[in-house]
DNA sequence: CTATTTACCTACTGCGTCAATAGGTTAAAA
DNA sequence: TTTTAACCTATTGACGCAGTAGGTAAATAG
């Protein structure tokens, strides 16, 4: 199961695709908007704007807003970096030390297989694909 | 990331698959092979058995046996079964209560296609695939 | 220069689930 | 009747998730 932070980070970066051109977006427009709390939202902005994904401006007239163009960025990478990874077992993670069934391990090439095809499909996605299939909104 | 519980129980049925023909198997053979404890097993035991997969008999001689042929078990019931859901998001659940904003989520579509993409995945494997792959084991 | 707006920062916390452990009772066979 | 093994109920420590609370720094408007 994916957990909040992950499945809020990609409705935040959504919900700023939706907005640009409109400038620095404050987060509590987007908390109104997605329906959660504010200081919630904060967690998860410091997370995006410390991986550059978004940049945050302070004062009046600040907020944040995205650095790269909306087709630059994965929906791969926006949840690897708030769930941390996306593997399905511990034994698949970067980090993970080696345990003593590995060399002979029945499940892991299972689990290597779905880890895989797991990451293929979220990094072929698209921040822009998940926008463009749906119909514009305009601004009057 | 899928439990201890949904790793365990694949690592029993493949444990039962492997040694089917030698009648019943002790739990306490499978905990020590799989280097888990038995106590724990025990648990899980009871939610294969519940469900039917493997059939228990107590007192001398007694332990566990698949309840099908090898070939008759997917991959995708063991885990289901043990995990609850194979679901990525809250709202794809069997029993997900419909939230508000279900109707224009412009996310639940993604989770939607790894979700069905998930489940092929695993119901597309029969626990004999698991076996097959290997070299086999001989018994002197 | 001051008030306002906004991001940014540190700390804390209730709650639930996971991953077991403990200690028994029943069933069946030698 | 002893041994073997499944079956059953209850408990627990640790950890992470999801969220709160209360403040400080930065930038702009007037």
């Amino acid at each position: 199961m994916f957990s909040t932070k992950g499945r809020y980070a990609l409705r935040i970066m959504i919900d700023l695709a939706q907005h640009e051109g409109a400038g620095n977006i404050p987060l509590q427009k987007i908390a109104d908007r997605q329906e959660i709390s504010k200081k919630y939202l904060e967690i998860i902005m410091k997370d995006l704007v410390k991986a550059g994904l978004v940049s945050g401006a302070s004062g009046r007239g600040g907020g944040y807003r995205l650095s790269r163009k909306v087709d630059e960025y994965t929906v791969g990478e926006i949840l690897e970096l708030m769930e941390g990874t996306l593997a399905p077992v511990a034994c698949l993670e970067d980090d993970a030390s080696t345990c003593s069934r590995t060399e002979d391990c029945i499940t892991l090439p299972l689990w290597k297989e779905y880890y895989d095809m797991t990451r293929e499909f979220f990094y072929g996605k698209k921040l822009s694909d998940l926008i463009e299939s749906r119909d514009p909104i305009y601004y009057i």
